[in-house]
DNA sequence: AGCACGCCGACT
DNA sequence: GTCGGCGTGCTC
């Protein structure tokens, strides 16, 4: 018999089966989708087995080493999911296979994630042997169970239990254990608003395959979701939630334990590799009825599907950005579409392309329109460019006073620094010059705990000076905008009120992120400040007030998507004011008071935003008018980089007739790791071949290894 | 992707 | 004469 194997390597040239001989003695335990250990050249590697045969076209055959699974790691619907990512984003299909899998299944030879065992002893019979007083006491511990693990054993020392397995007595086994630990929750269920209720009886009752939860923040979307999964679950049909990997937070994940308990698996990326390898098992022997994750908790293998959820769905998380470039919303509804299950997406401020599809009644759109507990919070608007003289650093009059008076009521504040590529650089004030990586084309970001200058896409670091490079002068300073440099700010202006920092630097350890959510719900602190993290699902009854502090620098982005970021995120971090029963206020400090995201953020009227920014879309052929597809060619010669670009775009004239061209030009970051990069942008509306033509134009890249070609269909940024 | 093979320069 | 640079080509 013959196997055909797909091989560890994440390399395109050898992304294809290569068939082995599978030895007799292990006939019995291959199995397509399991994997095996084989010879490839002169090393061993991982594979997946694809197909099992009779003969091959291919003579010379080597034999497979040794299977190592016993259970199916890849069943038929993952193996079929793996294919169509293949297809539908020309990444190879082993990194398809791999993208699905935890680190501890992946097909790698060096992945060393294993399970985790603990001793447990059994009693023997001990009849007519003798017993010290100390060894009886370890017996009279199993008068009413059969077996002890080593924890329930604690207070017993080893060298006892070991006399007495010596003895025969006790007996010891390893037992598998799962690492991570399940607080017990006393169980909670709200009950809905009547509101609510419709929304649940509206999804339950749709033939739509997909249906847009349109509702504002604090409409209480989460216990619709959990109404949803429980009345699934009574028609035996489980449920997978996925969550923007930043709203994954401690508290959501809380609500969804206090309701359904332990049958529950997390998938998230503060886990470590062993604890999502073991959420993983429980899922796939059909220990729990829900999945909570952030984007790849999409491809967990739940038995009996019935719904997905997709929270946030207009989050660009969703997104892969990096091969394969899925997208777990449409992942989603080809899994729906494959289990005969239903989506519903989530979000007060849907994409652009959600929305056009519901009022399309291609998806059924339902609303939620008011809030569980009272209105929405009142938004101000700080001109900054009449505000900026009678302000203290970032900070406006207007905003400082509202923060004394909220503080002094004991009520709480959430500021939000809208970074969004705006991170803190160096820049020389004599020359003008700021500091670059050498490798990559972009400017190195400052982090002053540790002094040092850092390139954010190739890691390299070197310690920040004073002196300029270019012209020498000691005139190096920190510009941009970092918490750290507001932190400071709110230091000097509030000396007396406790700050809480949140952003990537500060959450980095394990559980960080939980622990300052804690400690400002129990009141620790005044004012939570942090970048987009403290938009985006908290809920903290105590806050009155949220500031933004620069509500507009995600406008200068050079993305058409930038208007529909920023009004998200306003609204959004807006939303996180005046959740309980004291009213809320928001206050953004803007030097854009009359763009329409900010206006219409300011009246919570996504109708009227979403109508606006059609237009423009419609205007600029961009999406939901037009697909899009960015090509990105890359070599470390830029010549030949730019020669091959236009070969790209020859061949894109001359078979796709219907679709606009743009370029080539240097890609966004023209120079990566001392690799340059140029872009073609396909724009179409109908373009039927364009999915062959790009596999093709894919496929003869393959054998220029001096050039790489790179395809991102339906990109978030171009 | 790795790793072997192979063909040229600078060293004990 | 040999060590080692990295360009090229192959992996069932």
């Amino acid at each position: 018999m013959i196997a055909g194997v797909l091989v560890e390597v994440t390399n395109k040239s050898v992304d294809r089966i290569f068939d082995y001989i599978i030895p007799k003695e292990l006939e019995t335990k291959i199995k397509v989708g399991k994997r095996v250990l084989v010879p490839f050249g002169s090393r061993s590697l991982l594979g997946f087995v694809l197909e099992i045969k009779q003969v091959s076209d291919v003579n010379n055959l080597k034999e497979i080493y040794d299977v190592i699974d016993d259970e199916v790691i890849l069943n038929k619907e993952l193996l079929e999911l793996g294919q169509y990512l293949h297809k539908t984003t020309l990444a190879s299909l082993i990194s398809c296979y791999q993208v699905m899998l935890p680190k501890a299944l992946k097909a790698s030879i060096k992945s060393n994630v294993n399970k985790k065992y603990r001793k447990v002893y059994y009693l023997n019979d001990f009849s007519n042997k003798k017993i010290t007083e100390k060894q009886q006491k370890v017996i009279d511990l199993f008068k009413d169970k059969d077996k002890l693990n080593r924890d329930e054993l604690k207070d017993v020392s080893l060298s006892i239990l070991n006399t007495l397995v010596k003895k025969d007595i006790l007996r010891v086994e390893e037992e598998e254990v799962y690492r991570l630990d399940y607080e017990k929750k006393d169980q909670k269920i709200k009950k809905l608003t009547s509101l609510q209720e419709s929304c649940v009886n509206n999804i339950l009752s749709t033939e739509k395959l997909v249906s847009l939860l349109f509702g504002v923040t604090g409409s209480g979307k989460t216990e619709v979701y959990m109404e949803l999964i429980a009345r699934y679950l009574e028609k035996g049909l489980k449920s997978i939630v996925l969550v923007p990997e930043i709203s994954l937070t401690p508290q959501l994940i809380k609500r969804f334990q206090e309701r359904f308990g332990e049958r529950i698996a997390l998938l998230h990326s503060s886990l470590s590799d062993g604890e999502k390898y073991d959420e993983y098992r429980r899922i796939v022997r059909d220990e729990v009825d829900i999945v909570i994750g952030a984007r790849s908790a999409v491809f967990a293998p739940i038995k009996n599907l019935g719904l997905i959820i997709i929270d946030e769905c207009h989050s660009d998380a969703y997104k892969q950005e990096n091969n394969p470039r899925y997208n777990a919303k449409e992942v989603a509804i080809k899994r729906a579409e494959v289990n005969n299950a239903k989506v519903v997406l989530g979000s007060a401020t849907p994409m652009l392309e959600e929305y056009a599809r519901s009022l399309k009644n291609v998806y059924n759109l339902v609303t939620l329109k008011s809030r569980v507990n009272g209105s929405l919070p009142k938004v101000e608007l700080i001109d900054m460019n009449k505000e900026i003289k009678r302000s203290k650093g970032h900070f406006s009059l207007p905003l400082i006073k509202e923060i004394n008076s909220v503080i002094e009521k004991g009520e709480q504040v959430i500021l939000l620094l809208n970074r969004r590529g705006y991170s803190s650089f160096v820049t020389c004030s004599n020359c003008g010059e700021s500091i670059k990586c050498p490798n990559c084309d972009i400017t190195l970001t400052y982090h002053k705990s540790s002094n040092i200058l850092r390139c954010h896409y190739c890691g390299y670091a070197t310690k920040y000076q004073v002196t300029c490079p270019s012209c020498h002068e000691n005139s190096l300073k920190d510009l941009g905008v970092g918490t750290e440099r507001i932190e400071e700010e709110l230091n000097t202006i509030f000396p007396n009120y406790k700050v809480i920092r949140m952003d990537v630097d500060t959450t980095s350890r394990k559980g960080a992120h939980k622990k300052m959510i804690d400690a400002f719900s129990r009141r620790e602190a005044d004012i939570l400040l942090g970048t987009q993290m403290v938009a985006k699902g908290l809920d903290f009854p105590n806050v009155t007030l949220v500031g933004v502090i620069n509500a507009d620098t995600s406008l200068m982005l050079p993305d058409f998507r930038s208007s529909e970021k920023t009004f998200a995120l306003l609204n959004q971090v807006a939303g996180r004011a005046g959740r309980s029963l004291k009213p809320g206020k928001v206050i953004f400090q803007t030097y854009n008071e009359d763009h329409y995201a900010i206006k219409y953020a300011k009246e919570n009227d996504y109708e009227s935003f979403y109508k606006e920014e059609m237009k423009a879309r419609k205007l600029m052929k961009y999406p939901p008018y037009y697909y899009l597809v960015s090509l990105n060619i890359s070599s470390k010669d830029s010549k030949q980089a730019l020669i091959e670009a236009k070969k790209c775009e020859k061949v894109c004239l001359k078979y796709l007739d219907k679709t606009i061209i743009l370029g080539p030009s240097p890609a966004t970051v023209f120079k990566k790791q001392n690799i340059y990069h140029y872009q073609l942008i396909l724009k179409y509306q109908y373009q039927d071949n364009i999915y062959e033509v790009l596999e093709k134009l894919v496929e003869y890249y393959v054998s220029i290894s001096k050039v790489n070609l790179e395809v991102d269909f339906n990109p978030i940024h171009l």
